[in-house]
DNA sequence: TAAAACATACCAACCAGTCGGTACTTATTT
DNA sequence: AAATAAGTACCGACTGGTTGGTATGTTTTA
């Protein structure tokens, strides 16, 4: 193998085995030492690859941050209206909450970090906007073809958002708590069909202010 | 002032204290020595009233957990009907986002903590519970009277819980990107009057599975 | 032989928690 | 009421352990 290459592989176990670390018990919790241990590398390796610890977080960030742009492609590819596109992202509640259910805890302390750090905060905020944007035009579309009455689109992005992330702390809270790939399910089916009995004003909706 | 009386406000001192200390960079990175300093008091004042730091954690969450009870009495009382419930609970907004905006990003970090630490798992639960069997109530009220489609209540409850934690999510990463007064507002108008253009189904929910 | 990819040893800082001791108050005894 | 005993509130130096980061040396590859 030659020496970049092997470079990068090292690079990438501790990329690898710095997310599960954290993922056990948090960012802090998780020290270099122990990082390094998992990799198999010393601590000389890991300050070779990475300015600080902090900096191995950016890049951990920047991984996802591009797992997400491949997410919306590829969910935005296999959608053709909206009812279907919520099918298909609570259809895939399952594997986010089990498959990545171990890395939400990470997830959401970055979250919580990036509101007191600003240079995380810039990064997560990039991630926030672009599913912000990605279903606010998923609204608009709806909007424009009639199968959604005209809502504040920004408005209802954030509560798709809030639901996802809302729902996701719970799980994470009370896993067992429920069938969270059916509340998923079913969540969206109420997002989608609404809660009132009946239809509370007449087409425009009935927004004040 | 009596010795006794002394003591208890030393102790409210110090957990006041803290609840600023940890607002400001979390919960591990506040040291016991910092939340003394802020008191006016020293170690072994601390560890004097408290057996740890966690120990400290749980009271702040006991007091915290009172104020759920009356803030959620307080709710109920005041609301007769489910919309006018969600219009005052989203009228709090303002309070929730500004008063309580410095106490959410701990809020939330306890959060994460509790899926990790079965004593303030069990705490957050318990919390968390009320809340939810809170609109639960509300919800199957609605149906009764009709105002509410039959859907699955605790799913809907869920759903709520979602919004409310979600929203709180949003406006911690982003607190200048909207006007999050507004959107709790727009966000229950939503949840209530629903996303289609037209109902989708008849009377019964089309909830599958 | 130069640089990349590590390893080892080490440090200064920090932190939760301990402990012996002090100042002051309350309860009990004389 | 005075003396004594017991208890509460608090101080601050200290400890054992951990952590992020560094300085320097060694091996491997181009």
């Amino acid at each position: 193998m030659k020496l970049k290459e092997k470079g990068a592989a090292s690079k990438n176990k501790l990329l690898k085995s710095a997310a599960i670390c954290f993922s056990k018990n948090g960012f802090d919790a998780a020290s270099v030492d122990e990082i390094c241990r998992h990799a198999g590398l010393s601590k000389g390796g890991f300050y070779h690859h990475f300015a600080s610890k902090q900096d191995l977080i950016i890049e951990l960030l920047n991984q996802w941050l591009e797992r997400v742009d491949d997410y919306i492609k590829s969910t935005q590819d296999s959608s053709k209206n909206m009812q279907e596109l919520f099918t298909n992202i609570a259809g895939k509640a399952r594997p986010v909450f089990v498959e990545a259910g171990e890395q939400l805890p990470i997830f959401l302390e970055l979250w919580i970090k990036s509101s007191r750090d600003p240079e995380l905060k810039e990064k997560t905020i990039t991630f926030y906007k672009r599913y912000l944007d990605f279903f606010k035009k998923v609204i608009n579309e709806g909007i424009d073809s009639g199968v959604v009455r005209e809502v504040n689109p920004v408005a209802a992005s954030r509560i798709i958002m809030a639901v996802a992330v809302g729902l996701m702390m719970q799980g994470l809270l009370d896993p067992d708590g429920a069938d969270w790939d059916k509340v998923a399910r079913e969540s969206s089916a109420i997002l989608i069909g609404g809660l009132a009995a009946d239809r509370v004003s007449g087409r425009k909706s009935k927004i004040r202010n």
